[in-house]
DNA sequence: TCATTGATTTGCT
DNA sequence: GCAAATCAATGAT
């Protein structure tokens, strides 16, 4: 049996996204991201995430349910997929108006293209407004399935792109995993000689 | 109905 | 380092 496709049978259950968001957040680094499509399997380990949580005000859900923002109130494990500026952006709802950004992936299948940053990384799995709503347990598109354990340490840092709320360390990264999508703010730059 | 804004990316200076 | 691209959700009028 092809291993991608047993992964996808095994994915991570909705009782792991129905925890304290930081914690999912930090769990989900080491997992991976598995979807099936025509040209075979596209699998990615998740590297960096951000959490979105109640009372936040960089949250989209912040002022309550809206028509763009319903999937952050469904069930544990279901897709949010939003359009920012011309790409998307793709999380995972834990609880009801809470949700985990998935912000960098490290490829593990051939012909995945650049997958750091969250809208490479939706245009690498074919995530796009249509997927909003779906699910990553019992979904058709794209999984999450346990990784086989890390030996990187996780980083907290502040949130990237965000004006509000800019102080909270609600990104989480793999310490020095090159597919993170921007290195630790205030990390100077490395100078050549 | 109108104006503003953004959980981004890219290219140019 | 900085601004443009580009569009729909959101809040104000």
């Amino acid at each position: 049996m092809d291993p991608w496709e047993h992964a996808f049978d095994h994915p991570r259950p909705a009782s792991f996204y129905a925890r304290d968001t930081l914690v999912v957040a930090r769990d989900l680094l080491g997992d991976r991201l598995v979807s099936p499509s025509e040209g075979g399997w596209r699998a990615g380990r998740i590297v960096e995430t951000e959490a979105y949580v109640t009372g936040d005000p960089a949250s989209h859900a912040y002022r309550g349910p809206t028509p763009r923002n319903q999937s952050m109130f469904r069930g544990p494990g279901t897709l949010y997929v939003y359009r920012i500026h011309q790409v998307f952006c793709a999380n995972i709802t834990t609880r009801p108006g809470e949700a985990v950004l998935l912000r960098a992936l490290e490829p593990l299948t051939a012909g995945l293209g650049d997958t750091r940053g969250p809208g490479r990384l939706c245009r690498e799995f074919g995530l796009t407004r249509t997927d909003d709503g779906s699910s990553v347990v019992t979904g058709a598109r794209c999984r999450v399935v346990p990784g086989i354990g890390t030996r990187e340490a996780v980083e907290r840092s502040p949130r990237v792109g965000i004006r509000r709320a800019q102080r909270r360390l609600l990104r989480f990264s793999l310490e020095g995993n090159p597919w993170v999508s921007r290195p630790r703010p205030g990390a100077r730059p490395r100078s050549p000689a």
